[in-house]
DNA sequence: ATGGTGCACTAACCTTTGCATAGC
DNA sequence: GGCTATGCTTTGGTTAGTGCACCA
């Protein structure tokens, strides 16, 4: 009940200040809320006191409260005072902390906030509340300004209960969701990459690029060995003349976005890094469009509240776009590069609001102005930081963070100014020619502000500077640079930071920035490749958080042909390149058939083992390129890179983590095995941790029951002893209730035998002799797959059919197909039946003809069955009739009618045999004659149709009398 | 502050081969 | 008497994921 009070009186709250800023922005839903909310007094009042009471128990409760709502409810906080430009009292800061915790809850749905809903639902139904005691508090001491009347209840939480978090786990269907999300938003982020990439290769935009370029730099296109050393002077003109803005052109196509911001010189970090795509490009040089695809996360609670207050705001559009407007502002003229797939929606409303520069101003004066004044400096940044991330902190204090953020906050003021100034630029630059003239004047004013930009950006991948994702790289170009190594290479390029061949930085420059690295595609000639292994250098801190490898596999197999097509040009290697490619396989081969202890001596400590671990997923791939190297002396530049993507994959380097083993790819320890895995062969030890040894986890092998092969179609070798007992409790007991009963895979003392797939041969299961089916103890097979049938037998999946095979005399099997757990235990599930095969056709010839007959009996049972009820029907209606003829009140002339128009549908719907019609027929007839053939009454809503006998006409061929009233209507039966 | 480790807890997963009774 | 349908009742061990305290 409190909780539908306090939702009720939510949203006024917050709206009772005059903002006019926040007006400009409110979807005229939200704005007929703010006015009809502000006018209501008194629901203003009860609002109040309705959210003080609420506050207060939030705070009471403060130690109790998880951290993560803490921190939202901070962050809340922060929203309001910065939005509310500090100029509310105490009060009205907390009136309206709770109007946009309870905001964001509803907008978080069932994440962080919800759980907050959830607490106080569950503090509801749970026995706990029932149990707490009601303190002896004097109300009006603790509270000197409640005014509410009435019973609060406090809490007063032990430190236990407060240590101990409700946790609500993912439930199994929150899992699939969460991929399905994961999935689509991989879907949706291939497809603007794809997109991106198409722009960059308009030849437009590629043409007016090259127009800018000094005469200079245009000789790059001339070099035939071309390194990553030479693109150096491209990559400083552009970065230097490029610069990423926060203005978000979410409203026109990408292609005219990429257009504008080429004439402006400025855009998102997505156009930026575009714009140099298209420019190496326009030089004829090899480049893809690289992105980060900063997907949804695969796990149901992964990245909560950047989900829900990223995404949820912009389904649910009103209140909210307030919020997102004052969330946005910050980041919009950060210099780094963000996120843009997140901060789109959220630059939308942006840009509604960038319409009125004067407002803009006031907002980010404010922000200022909260910075300086009340000094919390997370107060501009905390908008931008989601919860995980944010951390409690003590007003004035001057950690490193905040030195940190104060940085990024004068960054974005300056940046502010260049957004703003932007807005008169952009009138001015009408078209490119008068663009460049004019973008040097006004380029010196930007440059100024931008030397603050400069230095941090370009001295590298901007940092987080406090704040998660900020200036996280997300996007670059690759260039294929046929002077690197010895066949040529991908070359990294980031123009927007200025950074070329910084691969190995991309990881961490991500960590950093708290975005996640889990895929990293290529985009080039409309199709797509994964090289995530070539920025990811902790593949194993990555994996579990990609999508299923076969789905993404199956996803990008067109893509990467399309991919191939376009860069997949051939290249031609000398003697000496194929005579080094073959030296670096045989050193491969011959490290996989190295000695053990070498290997283990070799790679003592984590070192980066080079051995050749089978990936058995990705072999084929690897032994195809390694195929055309060695035979055609000429490689595409796909099969090097995947050769190179390989290399990578093979060569990781030992994780220092323990726990890194548990689920790694390519590396097992001994400590994580389940019990039923094991180490066959047990080695080589590839490296110890923390004086654990590490072995390849193709060593790693799963151990089952003879049983339980024998369902893979798998039989254990005679002479084969069991690599691995286990006891089993459960089996134990039974075997002692039941010590007749004996299993193959235990033994005497209950323990469970297991064997491994190297003990195994394929099952050797009885031939059916002279038409008998092989069956096991208890008369059945058990048909797990299409293995386990005995020879010379075939599985019918027939209904009925055993009856068939019965009333032939045929031997037969039923064949069990799995199991249903049912009220508490395992039911065998049957689906047909195993008979041999010469008998196969037999049956199903009988089967046919038996269900024919089947069919036609049940037919027939039908329609008596349907014959006979409406028998009983009409019987019991003209009985009805009889009685009220009788005894009634003369009211049942409505009865007469529907007994015609029943006798008539019956007719109409009734098409058997004359027998059965005049079986049915003389219920009509036996219907008295006054109420038959006399005048006929039958109601309608403001009429009794009358029939009278006079205007009864009738067709003597159809035996059909029609029947009418003066009204019109008329009725139509047929004669029997 | 961050990341690793060990422990405790728990939900999800995996396991897996009726019985009595009524009605036809 | 035999067959079929229906209702009854609702495992328990293992694994993986999570949170937390502690430590380096």
């Amino acid at each position: 009940m409190a909780r539908t009070e306090e939702d009720s009186k939510k949203p006024n709250q917050s709206f009772g200040k005059d903002n006019g800023r926040m007006k400009a922005v409110h979807d005229s839903g939200s704005e007929r809320r703010l006015r009809s909310h502000t006018a209501n007094g008194t629901l203003t009042e009860n609002s109040q006191k309705g959210v003080k009471k609420l506050l207060r128990r939030i705070n009471s409760r403060g130690s109790s409260r998880t951290k993560n709502q803490d921190n939202y409810l901070h962050r809340c906080v922060s929203i309001d005072m910065t939005e509310s430009g500090a100029i509310l009292n105490d009060e009205q800061v907390e009136d309206a902390r709770v109007t946009w915790s309870d905001l964001d809850a509803e907008r978080c749905g069932r994440e962080a906030p919800a759980d907050m809903s959830k607490d106080s639902r569950d503090e509801m139904d749970d026995s706990d509340w029932e149990d707490g005691s009601l303190p002896r508090l004097d109300l009006a001491d603790n509270h000197p300004d409640d005014h509410c009347k009435g019973v609060t209840v406090e809490f007063s939480e032990s430190p236990d209960s407060a240590k101990r978090k409700p946790v609500r786990r993912a439930s199994a269907e929150d899992k699939e969701l969460a991929e399905l999300v994961h999935k689509v938003h991989l879907l949706c982020l291939l497809a603007r990459g794809r997109l991106i990439d198409g722009a960059c290769d308009d030849p437009l935009i590629q043409a007016s690029l090259l127009s800018l370029l000094p005469t200079h730099l245009l000789m790059i296109s001339g070099v035939s060995k071309l390194t990553a050393n030479d693109l150096n002077p491209l990559v400083n003109w552009f970065h230097s003349n490029f610069h990423v803005r926060g203005l978000d052109s979410a409203e026109k196509s990408f292609r005219s976005g990429l257009a504008f911001a080429l004439e402006s010189r400025g855009g998102t970090p997505e156009e930026i890094a575009a714009l140099s795509v298209a420019l190496f490009r326009g030089l004829k040089l090899t480049t893809r469009f690289v992105s980060i695809l900063d997907v949804a996360s695969l796990k149901p609670d992964g990245q909560k509240c950047e989900f829900s207050i990223h995404d949820a705001s912009t389904v649910r559009k009103g209140i909210f776009s307030t919020s997102t407007l004052m969330v946005a502002k910050p980041r919009q003229f950060t210099l780094s590069p963000g996120k843009s797939f997140r901060c789109n929606e959220k630059e939308i409303a942006c840009d509604t609001s960038l319409r009125d520069s004067s407002k803009n101003k006031e907002s980010y004066t404010t922000c200022t102005n909260t910075q300086s004044k009340d000094s919390p400096n997370t107060d501009c940044e905390a908008h931008d930081i989601p919860d995980s991330c944010l951390t409690n902190r003590s007003p004035g204090s001057k950690r490193k963070g905040d030195l940190e953020l104060q940085m990024q906050l004068e960054m974005a003021i300056s940046a502010t100014a260049v957004g703003t100034h932007e807005n008169n630029y952009e009138s001015a630059v009408k078209n490119l020619r008068s663009n460049s003239s004019n973008a040097s004047s006004s380029h010196k004013r930007i440059k100024r502000i931008q030397s603050v930009e400069s230095s941090t950006s370009s001295q590298g991948i901007s940092t987080a500077v406090g704040s998660k994702k900020l200036g996280s790289p997300l996007y670059w170009a690759e260039v294929y640079c046929s002077g690197e190594n010895l066949t040529g290479k991908w070359v990294h390029v980031d123009a927007v930071n200025a950074i070329i061949d910084g691969e190995d930085k991309v990881e961490a420059a991500t960590a950093a920035c708290k975005t996640p690295l889990r895929y990293a595609v290529a985009f080039s000639g409309s199709g797509a490749k994964d090289v995530t292994r070539r920025y990811c250098m902790k593949w194993y801190k990555i994996a579990s958080k990609r999508v299923n490898p076969i789905w993404w596999d199956a996803v990008l197999a067109p893509l990467r042909q399309l991919e191939s097509g376009a860069a997949g040009d051939v290249v031609h290697l000398d003697k000496h390149h194929v005579d080094a490619l073959n030296e670096h396989e045989k050193i491969t081969a011959s490290r996989k058939s190295d000695d053990p202890i070498k290997d283990a001596s070799r790679d003592h400590v984590n070192m980066p083992t080079e051995l050749g671990l089978e990936a058995s997923k990705d072999n084929d791939r690897k032994t195809s390129a390694e195929f055309s190297v060695r035979n055609s002396f000429a490689a595409t530049r796909t099969s090097l890179e995947d050769m190179e993507l390989e290399t990578r994959t093979l060569t990781e380097p030992l994780p220092t983590s323990q726990q890194a083993y548990k689920n790694h790819e390519l590396y097992a320890m001994e400590r994580w095995l389940t019990k039923y895995q094991i180490l066959h062969p047990k080695g080589p030890v590839l490296g110890f941790c923390s004086g654990h040894p590490v072995y390849p986890r193709t060593c790693v092998q799963t151990l089952k029951t003879k049983q339980r092969w024998l369902r893979e179609g798998l039989q254990v070798k005679a002479n084969e002893l069991p690599v691995k007992g286990l006891e089993n409790l459960a089996k134990l007991k039974k075997l002692q209730v039941s010590e007749a009963e004996e299993y193959d895979e235990y033994d005497s003392k209950g323990i469970m035998q297991l064997y491994g797939k190297w003990q195994l041969e394929p099952i050797c299961l009885p031939h059916a002799v002279n038409g008998i089916v092989p069956k096991n103890e208890r008369g059945q097979v058990e048909v797990w797959s299409e293995k386990c049938l005995p020879p010379g037998t075939v599985h019918l999946r027939l209904q009925r059919v055993f009856s068939v095979a019965k009333r032939l005399e045929i031997d037969y099997a039923p064949a069990m197909v799995g199991f249903e757990f049912r009220n508490g235990r395992s039911i065998p599930v049957f689906d047909g039946i195993v008979v041999c095969a010469e008998y196969e056709d037999v049956i199903l010839e009988a089967y046919a003809e038996e269900e024919e007959m089947r069919e036609a009996e049940e037919k027939k049972r039908n329609e008596s069955q349907a014959l006979s009820r409406w028998y009983q029907l009409l019987s019991s209606v003209v009985t009805r009739q009889k009685l009220n003829h009788c005894y009634g009140d003369g009211l049942s002339s409505g009865t007469s009618k529907n007994v015609q128009t029943m006798g008539n549908k019956l007719n109409a719907r009734v098409d058997g045999s004359l027998d059965d019609r005049q079986q049915l027929g003389f219920q009509l007839r036996d219907v008295p004659d006054s109420k038959l053939n006399g005048p006929l009454v039958a109601p309608t809503e403001d009429h009794e149709h009358v029939y009278l006998t006079e205007e009864q006409s009738s067709d003597e061929e159809s035996m059909v009398r029609i029947k009418r009233c003066h009204c019109g209507f008329s009725v139509h039966v047929e004669e029997l």
